[in-house]
DNA sequence: AATTAGATCTCGACT
DNA sequence: AGTCGAGGTCTAATT
């Protein structure tokens, strides 16, 4: 890992064109060859990129040998990065070593297992029929049967917007085309659902279920959490 | 700007939960209070962060007075990150000051102006009636006269893969109800066509048109290009 | 290798 | 402030 504090100008060559003035930024170059720009500000996205595999070439601008000029370039395609480097402020490496990585607890898929063991939650004498139940547009969430046997089909996102109604809306569609299934209602089960997205489902005679992520899980054994 | 290399372990809670064992990484605090923790690897995407607005709060760990533990706490959500530091091998500061920001071009509404000046691309003796034009359900990228005098639908994407075709497909059948349109025929334009949406498209009677954009771009003033 | 769908998506434009 | 669509999306899982 090296990590250079340079006044510089950058221009990206590749899917688009991009240009960086002059200005004081971070250039990370990472053991991979990557190369990531970053300013004092915005979020996690760096101002400007090179991804791996990729390789970095150091020179000197043509038109000025006092202006360094660093050219990275993609393996597999012609993507280019070029950095012109005015005045470098630090210029430091180290050995990190390889990362252990991110152990993630809590995204959607641990949501729908959570709920395919817990088919109460989405309403009184709810049981399920099968996870990732197939369609010919694509596998539904949950199929599941409620208390007076009729058949449910259950979209589940970690935030619920309005293209999972739509989404939801284009299964039950085909669902009761089959007369093996019909008829099949539908349960949109998200930790939050934002307003559009409920009216939409009203609309569609479609029912809202918000889920709590965190009682869910303690309904399971405690000692299977992360922390 | 402040540069951090430090051995250190991650916990954040929030919308998801994650975790980072003992490792050496970077660990970079923007002016804005917001923080990114880099491996040696990867892209450009931070193993863990927290996004600005927050704070961080600078402590020792309640177990171990000599491990460091920062808190980055988001201002709008309940959203933490922890930091364990345990070492601490460089820790430096810059003023970077304000960006410039970024210069973009050739993204997909480049496309649509170019295309939009040379209907030529898009079939012989094809012209532009508008673009934009707006339906019920939203507007169409372009509305076009082909060289009979019959209207054409065109959807432009850098790239094209079955959702444009879907989309252009609920165009085309709004478009068809209007008598004073109908017929409308749609071509479906861009950079480049993966396999499914052709066929998709074929299936549907939509043309596909695969436009070369530096091509398109060289027929237009040299000097308008940015490098 | 190619495809699909989610993401602590991010980012910008528009309402 | 919220919504919508695109992204040099990235990422992981699955075919």
């Amino acid at each position: 890992m090296r990590i250079v504090i340079a006044r510089c100008q950058v221009d990206y060559a590749g899917r688009l064109s991009a240009h960086l003035p002059l200005a004081t930024r971070v250039i990370m170059v990472k053991a991979d060859g990557s190369v990531l720009i970053h300013s004092d500000g915005g979020s996690y996205k760096p101002l400007n990129w090179m991804s791996p595999p990729c390789t970095l070439r150091e020179g000197v601008a043509d038109d000025d040998e006092t202006v360094l000029e660093w050219t990275v370039s993609a393996t597999k395609s012609d993507d280019t990065l070029r950095i012109r480097i005015e005045e470098i402020l630090s210029d430091t490496s180290y050995d990190l070593g390889v990362d252990p990585g991110l152990q993630k607890d809590g995204v959607e898929k641990h949501l729908q297992e959570l709920l395919a063991e817990h088919t109460a939650a989405l309403g009184q004498g709810m049981s399920l029929v099968r996870r990732e139940f197939m369609t010919a547009i694509g596998p539904v969430d949950l199929l599941c049967k409620d208390a007076g046997g009729a058949s449910v089909a259950v979209e589940i996102k970690r935030r619920g917007e309005i293209d999972g109604v739509l989404q939801l809306e284009r299964y039950l569609d085909f669902m009761n085309r089959d007369p093996s299934l019909r008829p099949v209602r539908g349960i949109f089960a998200a930790q939050e659902i934002k307003p559009q997205a409920r009216t939409l489902a009203a609309d569609k005679g479609i029912e809202c279920v918000v889920v709590d992520y965190d009682e869910l899980r303690g309904i399971d054994d405690p000692s299977l959490r992360l922390f």
